[in-house]
DNA sequence: CTCCCATTGTAGCCATAGCTACAATTTGTC
DNA sequence: GACAAATTGTAGCTATGGCTACAATGGGAG
């Protein structure tokens, strides 16, 4: 009986992605990054402060008034947020989930650093960057882990 | 006995990072991922085929020839590697010893993924994008979860 | 020795994320 | 209400990582 192609032919091997397909992913995942945090930022200081202002943006981030304003241009025209000119800063519809999916995903990626035995600080530094390249498999296994259910999100 | 600050004072309790450090953090692992990716990948190819071109770099990223072109051009002015005009890419002892210590953190956070029960071909996805933002702190907990030992490596 | 083809280089473009400098607007305080 | 401070916008710059189009180089096959 010779059924898969090598040895222990158990589960159904997945075509092995090739390291053109992996980059492509990286770089789909860093062209969220930044959209991702600022959703999330804004999301925090709205339910911090009430509003959140352009302001409140550049000094979370420690970047200038413009490189916020251009951003925020950007996020605009993908309809992740909306404001008035001279005016603050609300999440739409499709921001406030993305922002609810990337708070969630911050935080398991977080507390699974902690659960791990990393320390607060690192933790918290790390998983700022990592967040972003967490597909919805490995955060299954990182809730797992953290003992709790797997709630039933969507794709990658 | 009041020592620290608040509840429980046991271990000391580092400063706090503020976000502004956190998101400095992450732009500095940022600016160094495209060096670690080609010096491990010059690395790889030098292993499996004697030399590399940047015509491998181009098949191995999937992007074209110039944008290899231009980040060897980068690359070398930051003395990771060399390469005479229409010659193959040598890494430097510097660009070496960056590709191993990539190479090294990039197949621990790959195989912690494994452990915690990650399918092979999305451990292989979001490993290159984590590897760049696991810190020294980080890896160690991913060593010691893997049952090995930390090596003595150096800072962040 | 040619000629072809793979490889590399160059010119010139775009998008993103940074910046400084300066202008305009809003807001808050007398 | 006027004026100062904070905020936002605009102009114009850099660096990085993408791209297409076209030119130059170099190594083989004949
Ligand atoms: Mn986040
Ligand atoms: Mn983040
Ligand atoms: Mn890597
Ligand atoms: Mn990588």
């Amino acid at each position: 009986m010779q059924s898969g192609s090598q040895k222990t032919p158990r589960k159904k091997s997945p075509p092995a992605r090739t390291s053109q397909e992996i980059f492509a992913q990286v770089r789909r995942d860093h062209a969220m990054e930044t959209a991702e945090d600022y959703v999330e930022a804004v999301a925090k200081i709205v339910a911090q402060q009430g509003t959140c202002r352009g302001a409140d943006l550049a000094r979370h981030f420690d970047v200038s008034h413009v490189t916020v304003s251009k951003i925020l241009t950007r996020l605009k025209a993908e309809g992740l947020l909306r404001a008035r000119p001279y005016g603050p800063v609300e999440l739409t519809d499709t921001g406030t989930r993305l922002a609810s999916m990337s708070q969630q995903r911050h935080e398991t990626v977080l507390h699974f650093l902690l659960a791990i035995g990393v320390d607060k600080e690192t933790a918290r530094i790390d998983a700022e960057g990592i967040e972003h390249h967490v597909s919805q498999a490995t955060l299954k296994r990182f809730l797992a882990f953290l003992g709790q259910q797997p709630p039933p999100t969507s794709s990658r």
